[in-house]
DNA sequence: ACCACTACATAGTAAAACTAGGTAGCACTA
DNA sequence: TAGTGCTACCTAGTTTTACTATGTAGTGGT
């Protein structure tokens, strides 16, 4: 992955998942293949699971352990209501920067 | 400064310096005020001059040492070749990433 | 038994912004 | 002339986060 894209990454990828939860739980597994499949094509399986580790730590998700058909038993996410409250900071975050960024861009500046 | 803020800021704050540069250019104490001046309230003015060291290593901006009529003399940094075509790829990331997250806001996905 | 795929996990590294200081030049004033 | 305030630059050490690289396990097919 471009470097640039790396460095991005860090502050919004979790941001990223928690979107990807809402109203739709998910396991690690099926996270990383989404994430794959919506662009981000080279997000290494290791930094999705200690992201995971790490927002269940914060407690923004709650996790549920299912049997799977194929394979290991799976870690279910759920985005809680802490999740939900991060991922509207996240947003507002978001908003500011990104719009910031796009007054940088028409402005030439 | 928010701790989501001071995340995101990795891999765009190079940017947005770069950005602030083309056609203008400027010394690191001048880019810290303008960076406030624009709602970066909070950036630490060691941020700035630690970052204005890794673009002129990376050989992005050209330096010019100019008396100022108050105080040490100032770094004028240029932004040079290499340095738009840095802040073009930058610009193709921030596209990247950008379409992707309002495309995931507008799902609620 | 072996392989392919699913699925989770971790130790160590690198990059970037932070905190928390320090140095230095100039102007004004008590 | 000592002190204060503003301008201006710089650095050492810390924290966070994504990375690389690898390891562990369960299931099904050959």
């Amino acid at each position: 992955m471009g470097k640039q894209m790396t460095e991005m990454l860090k502050g919004t990828l979790e941001g990223i998942v928690l979107a990807l939860l809402t109203g739709n739980p998910a396991y690690g597994y099926e996270i990383t293949t989404s994430l794959r499949a919506q662009g981000f094509t080279e997000i290494a399986e290791g930094t999705v699971y200690a992201l995971l580790v790490r927002i269940e730590q914060k407690g923004l998700v709650d996790v549920e352990k299912r049997p799977s058909e194929k394979g290991p038993p799976r870690k279910v996410y759920t985005l809680n209501a802490r999740g939900e409250k991060e991922l509207n900071e996240f947003w507002n975050t978001w908003s500011f920067l990104s719009e910031r960024l796009e007054q940088l861009r028409r402005e030439g500046n």
